[in-house]
DNA sequence: TTGTATGCGTTATCAG
DNA sequence: CTGATAACGCATACAA
């Protein structure tokens, strides 16, 4: 592989001109330049990053580290960040780090020498420490955490406000009766979501009782044994709340086989407005989350964070408003919504705070 | 950000001896080792990766370049290459190539001196020379190529198989007048898809007739659309084969609609499998394509070349076999089948070859 | 078992 | 405008 002195010599020029000449400095005559960028085509050379990084103590590249790389909502998180990365000019080094603590830290570290920073989605307070610890050395962004973690960026979501708009939402249409079908304990959305909806009834005229939660576990499968549960409640709600569009479509599932009317007999809500939401039969009133927006504020923040010298950096927390989507699956406020197309969403109320 | 030349002064030893205890070596006692952990840790030292894989040529990444990170079957792809990835070591340096097809090429570019070797789907045949040109250079693997690369790994897809498949299932059942929903001209997923449907009715007693073959776009509301043309055919088909999922739905979304009963009336197949196929109403008969084991695939073809001095490398052409997966929407072959569960899936038949 | 010295490919500083 | 040359942080061949 060609290098910079090959190249050099190639072209009867200094390693020096070479360099200038691909970094666009004005201090080389265009006829030098030119002369150069032919050689280089000719030998088919580019700069080495490894070395140029090495020099220069920039990579151009952002370590992103997620727990998870599975479903929808990841991965529009990493083209939220990869859209905006690259719009910025840099580029993304990936890991996901498993479920271990440890290994958020390790993935962490074996980028050292390679990233200018880091954007992670930590769910463990174990990783708080650690993740101060890197960010002495260069911006860190987090997404979402469960716990308070010094000298980061953070953007988080607004499950809360979100969960708690739905719930308002089906209070205003009429139901009393609320359930709830909750994510899996210990998880920050889920504890979020749950203290939205009984905010939302503590405000409101609904049942504040317990026997309303029902244990879920984010996905298809404990939406589908839930209903069970729901229809023996006494008496029987006239609405749920799935902590997510998963546990919906298990619940809408269980609730079609039982023969129940969605929404005529009961109403079902989600979260986090997946793809496929708008498409269900009936089509799935939930709160969106743009995860990908999600990604793109990271990069934001961290770009703020780059460009501004370490000893006046800030540490901005800034919280993703979601959105309401009212659609046929709770019932229809205001006649029934015209149908969405794909790629097109309704607009809504957006639901959050910011900072 | 501390050195190696800190860690050995503090440490009252060498440079090369604090290098040889950060790439176990055994050529170092025990307690020295000890001693430079030690410092290490209390220093927060750790091998910077520009420098190493200067040293060494070696990157430990490996480069991936997908055209777009948009949907659950990129995603599964890239879980897929950060497991296996992850398995042999190796990071992952990720970017989108947006459509055009001078942005593979760039983004390849960027990244040299900072990989060992490239994965990447180019949908554009220009692209063809210039990753030959990098293929000179270092390994490279290409998912689904529509187009013949020399020196590249190849792993593909079995849509001819899986469609010709789906359609033999579909004559089993007793059906002769099946229409196609094509994917959108000139996508070499979609075109294969077509030539295994018309190969399949071609075999069998089907009706080949061009008017069954319906424009379609890959996405739910062209699939939506679709079944305005399907039901207006004379004589009206009995079973419609979706070029892939999303179509499927549309199209089921609009036979709902429309009254016509699912599989009653009209049988509707799709290609592609995505997590929510199983739980529709009724669950979708499709062609499974596992995208995570297609970027797992990627992975090891590469890791074989990586392996492999340069001189004596071959370059396998791999092809993913797709599964059935028979489920409500085409009727029961063999009574129901049973209920599936969320992250197990039921077995089928496999289609396609291997070389 | 340990240390010394050289090179990896660039950038940047300082002379010309 | 151009050219030497010293870093950048590490690995490794060679010496000890």
């Amino acid at each position: 592989m060609a290098t910079i002195k090959d190249v050099a010599r190639e072209a009867g020029v200094s390693v020096a001109t070479v360099s200038r000449v691909f970094n666009n400095s004005p201090l080389v005559s265009e006829m030098t330049a030119e002369a150069v960028l032919e050689v280089a085509t000719r030998l088919d050379y580019w700069p080495n990053g490894a070395a140029r990084s090495l020099s220069t103590r920039r990579t151009g590249t952002i370590g992103v580290v997620l727990p998870d790389l599975y479903g929808e909502f990841f991965s529009e998180i990493i083209r939220g960040i990869d859209t905006e990365a690259r719009a910025g000019k840099y580029q993304i080094l990936l890991s996901s780090s498993h479920a271990a603590e440890s290994a958020l830290v390790k993935a962490a570290q074996s980028m050292r020498g390679r990233i200018d920073g880091l954007i992670a989605m930590a769910p463990h307070a174990g990783s708080s420490n650690a993740l101060g610890e890197f960010a002495r050395h260069f911006p860190v962004v987090l997404l979402n955490p469960g716990f308070p973690v010094e000298n980061c960026g953070v953007v988080s979501i607004a499950n809360f406000e979100g969960a708690r708009a739905m719930v308002r939402h089906l209070l205003e249409m009429g139901h009393r009766r609320i359930a709830l079908v909750k994510g899996p304990s210990g998880n920050v959305d889920a504890e979020e979501r749950r203290r939205g909806y009984r905010e939302a009834l503590k405000e409101g005229e609904g049942d504040l009782d317990p026997s309303l939660e029902i244990p879920g576990d984010f996905d298809q499968e404990s939406g589908y044994a839930s209903a069970d549960l729901l229809l023996r409640l006494q008496p029987r709600p006239t609405a749920v709340f799935a902590a997510n569009d998963w546990t919906a479509f298990g619940l809408m599932s269980a609730l079609s086989e039982a023969g129940v009317r969605v929404p005529g007999e009961m109403a079902v809500a989600g979260f986090d407005d997946m793809s496929i939401a708008p498409f269900l039969n009936p089509p799935l009133t939930t709160v969106r989350v743009d995860a990908a927006e999600l990604g793109k504020r990271a990069v934001r923040l961290w770009f703020d964070a780059v460009r501004t010298p370490p000893e006046s950096r800030i540490f901005p927390r800034e919280i993703l408003p979601t959105t309401l989507k009212v659609r046929r699956s709770c019932g229809a406020r205001n006649g029934t919504p015209e149908r969405e197309r794909a790629g097109r969403r309704g607009t809504g109320t957006e639901n959050g705070r910011r900072e």
